[in-house]
RNA sequence: GCGAGCGUGGCCAAGUGGUUAAGGCAGUGGAUUGUGAUUCCACCAUUCGCGGGUUCAAGUCCCGUCGUUCGCCCCA
């Protein structure tokens, strides 16, 4: 009755599977520095415009999905729904193109899609992402791709398959696009509803379609790849090239095209059959037009976004939670006892040691029950005696030892307590 | 937005119209105001997501609503 409860779509990130979230963002943030990608940190809300034109008014993303309201500036403002629109604002907005070069970055953070939840889709979901802008080489696009894989199998996952395609430039695109109308349009009456609306929205959708008629009638439509130019196709084949150079493998998939329509050329798309009908893990490709056509100079790029959520999912499957290492366990008993341990595990703390203070106060058996679960590889035990005499007991949890120490010089001898910890643990 | 399933304590879960809603795990206190296991005892749902209805009687049946899961759609 009345209670509070999160939003539909939205979840809290409970610290178990917190351990989760940050082990995979720091095996991201040391795949990145060691690909020399930066970090960057834009805002949560942009101008419903950078979306509209970005995305494309057509999409569903843009067209029934967006987290919009004017705020009190009457302003429309929309909660990002996915974040390579904000970067290249950003782009444009901090000149990064007049720093020079190619400018290689990452992100992770909170998205907004206003959708029916189900398994591994959220209202408010996260993703990781990586982009490059600047650079029309197609080596560009092995790498970005690279990353994600090895990023993939840093992590541990497995069963995933890699679909990859080019939907060409935006000439190959529209010349594209009228033959597949022509061929399409005699069979409107047979297609699924949602295809015959597509037909005039977006076509090149059609090929997606899970229903079996269409599947049927879309088996011989024209080919996207006949539809390329020379130049698209050489560029398509030098990124197959870099891929396999990589070893990294690949189905080709003429069908795969993107729901957001900035990309161009290479679109790929990383699938686990481990996940259901949100299947896809990680998703990408090249968006040469992008960065013109919300204002900045012409200027190529590549990136994907991998979805945190379906990651968690899956790394639940292969791996218990990442725990947290402790040091000490301060257990302690009477009104003086309690200050001083109060007093020596900020102290311990204080020269880098862990150390957790049970606040209960309750009986000794207790204490050491909690210090045995926490983890900590000793234990600091101060009762009235110890407190009388400004001495300790440390015992080493796992072989049970115990020895009594003067308090002032136990605090003193942190190297030596370092090495006797890294051993204790290493056993 | 469409279709279907599910909803009992922090977690797992029995219960299919009839008096006080099993059990397990976890938790708290104690047996044992100073030592981790085991054991034992006690406590831990005026109530079965929420609201309404049918009935002498509802966790059990009906309607609505919210949430969730699966599929469609969409995408990461």
């Amino acid at each position: 009755m009345g209670s509070i409860r999160a939003l539909r779509g939205t979840r809290d990130i409970l610290p178990d599977e917190a351990a989760y979230w940050q082990w995979v963002e720091g095996e991201a943030r040391q795949q990145f520095a060691r690909s020399a990608y930066r970090e960057i940190r834009t805002p949560i809300f942009e101008e419903t415009g950078l979306f509209a034109r970005g995305i494309g008014e057509a999409t569903d993303v843009v067209g029934k999905e967006m987290y919009s309201f004017t705020d009190r500036g009457d302003r429309s403002i929309t909660l990002r729904p996915e974040n390579t629109a904000g970067v290249v604002r950003a782009y444009i907005e901090n000149k990064l193109a007049g720093q020079g070069g190619v400018q290689r970055l990452w992100y992770t953070g909170p998205m907004f899609r206003y959708e029916r939840p189900q398994g591994g889709r959220q209202r408010q979901f996260h993703q990781l992402g990586a982009e490059v802008l600047g650079s029309k080489d197609p080596r560009a696009d092995a790498e970005v791709i690279a990353i994600a894989q090895d990023l993939l199998k840093s992590i541990g996952l497995t069963n995933l398959t890699m679909d990859l395609n080019s939907v060409g430039d935006k000439a190959d695109r529209a010349a594209y696009r009228e033959a597949l109308v022509a061929y399409l349009t005699p069979y409107k009456d047979e297609l699924d509803a949602d295809s015959q609306d597509r037909l005039t929205r977006n076509p090149l959708r059609i090929l997606d379609s899970k229903n079996e008629r269409t599947q049927e009638i879309v088996v011989d439509a024209p080919n996207l790849q006949d539809h390329l130019s020379p130049e698209s196709k050489a560029f398509f084949d030098q990124v197959r090239q870099a891929l396999t150079d990589l070893d990294i493998s690949y189905q080709l998939n003429p069908r795969l095209v993107r729901g957001l329509d900035y990309y161009t050329h290479t679109a790929f798309e990383i699938q686990s059959s481990d996940l259901g009908a949100q299947a896809t893990v990680c998703g990408g490709g090249r968006y040469d037009g992008l960065i013109e056509q919300l204002g900045g100079p012409a200027t190529p790029a590549v990136g994907w976004a991998m979805g945190m959520e379906r990651l968690m999912i899956l790394l639940k499957e292969l791996r218990e939670a990442p725990v947290a290492e402790m040091d000490f366990y301060v257990v302690s008993r009477g009104d003086a006892a309690q200050a001083q341990a109060l007093k020596i595990a900020q102290s311990l703390r204080r020269q880098g040691f862990g150390a957790e203070l049970d606040l209960s106060g309750s009986a000794f058996g207790k204490q050491f029950k909690r210090a045995d679960r926490s983890g900590a590889v000793a234990c600091i035990i101060l009762g009235d005696s110890e407190a009388e005499n400004h001495s300790l007991q440390l015992k080493w949890l796992k072989s049970g030892q115990q020895e009594e120490r003067q308090q002032d010089s136990f605090l003193q001898s942190a190297d030596a307590l370092r090495q006797q910890i890294d051993q204790a643990r290493s056993t």
